[in-house]
DNA sequence: TTGCAGGGGTCAA
DNA sequence: TTGACCCCTGCA
């Protein structure tokens, strides 16, 4: 791959990647709505401005990012391309987080067009034609997802900022890190309670932060695992159960073949494709022999459809 | 204003 | 397989 610096520019596996005042614009990018990579569920620090401009925290550090088609091409499958640029970032930024964590090595036109293998499936990607899986860090994920138990997304948010603002670095006073394990680790049930609102789950984040930061799990080796491996590791966790689990696999870019089955996938696969009442067992094995090694990505394209169109709720 | 039902994964019985 | 866990929202 060409990785070549002109003046500000470089040149990175295909996209051209130029520096100016504190930002960095990348061309070329494609298959990319911040609406839909960032509302689509699978994070929780991101924020909608009324710019249309999203913000987050991500590896402690804030951004901002937007997005610019360059062509108004409404071919879905094809490389709709556009201009993404991230706030206060530099060329090596670009390389050693953000052509990784906005997954830009991967080409989602290709698994567009393998996913939408039938009408129900067509629909779907149509609608969140624009995601992309974040590589997210596994640790955040992890407590991000032992939080979203049994709670709604907007919850979730309050919570995460909670235990950021009460236990995280500052960034500037206004913004703060996720917490690191040993932070975790060495509270106390209650004060966690009492300043997160998290409920009966901080008995969880505690005890998950301690079998990390002892070294009886280390988050790093799930990479080498099988899918099932990495899954039983994870729910040996407390607070970690199988769906939880399969999202934190998913949504750190661990393994791509999970299929997360909550009860919006449970409803729409009921309604558009068992067309009755399915155990959770017959949905995981349904989408495993379907989908194969894309289950991953076809549960996200479904889980947004269904949300944002209540599939299953009438 | 108050209070109650509903929502949503994991765990233990 | 079922009920408890915790907090917020929506609606009488």
């Amino acid at each position: 791959m060409s990785d070549k610096i002109r003046e500000n520019s470089l040149s990175y596996h295909g996209f051209e990647v130029a520096e100016k005042d504190g930002d960095l614009e990348i061309k070329g990018v494609s298959d990319f709505d911040p609406l839909h990579v960032f509302e689509c569920g699978q994070c929780f620090r991101w924020k909608h401005q009324s710019d249309g401009s999203y913000t987050g925290v991500v590896m402690g550090r804030l951004v901002r990012v937007v997005y610019c088609k360059s062509n108004s091409g409404s071919e879905i499958y094809s490389s709709n391309e556009g201009t993404l640029t991230i706030s206060n970032s530099s060329f090596n930024d670009f390389k050693d987080r953000w052509f990784d964590y906005f997954d830009l090595g991967t080409d989602y036109s290709k698994i567009k067009k393998l996913v939408a293998k039938d009408e129900i499936m067509k629909k779907a990607v149509a609608f969140g034609h624009g995601i992309r899986l974040l590589r997210q860090e596994p640790w955040e994920t992890l407590i991000s997802f032992i939080i979203s138990s049994n709670n709604k997304i907007p919850r979730i948010m309050s919570i995460i900022t909670n235990i950021s603002e009460n236990y995280g670095e500052t960034i500037d006073g206004h913004q703060y890190a996720f917490p690191l394990p040993e932070k975790l680790a060495a509270l106390a049930e209650d004060g966690l309670k009492a300043c997160s609102k998290g409920g009966y789950r901080c008995k969880y984040m505690i005890a998950t932060a301690q079998q990390i930061i002892n070294g009886n799990v280390k988050l790093e080796n799930l990479y080498d695992m099988s899918t099932d491996e990495a899954r039983k590791t994870l729910t040996d966790l407390p607070g970690v159960g199988s769906k939880v689990a399969d999202c934190i696999l998913l949504y750190s870019g661990i393994k791509f073949d999970v299929f997360p089955t909550d009860v919006w996938i449970k409803r729409v696969m009921e309604e558009l494709y068992f067309k009755r009442e399915a155990s959770m067992k017959e949905i995981r094995e349904f989408s495993a022999s379907y989908f194969g090694e894309l289950a991953g990505f076809a549960q996200q394209y479904l889980f947004y459809y269904a949300r944002e169109n209540r599939i299953g709720t009438h």
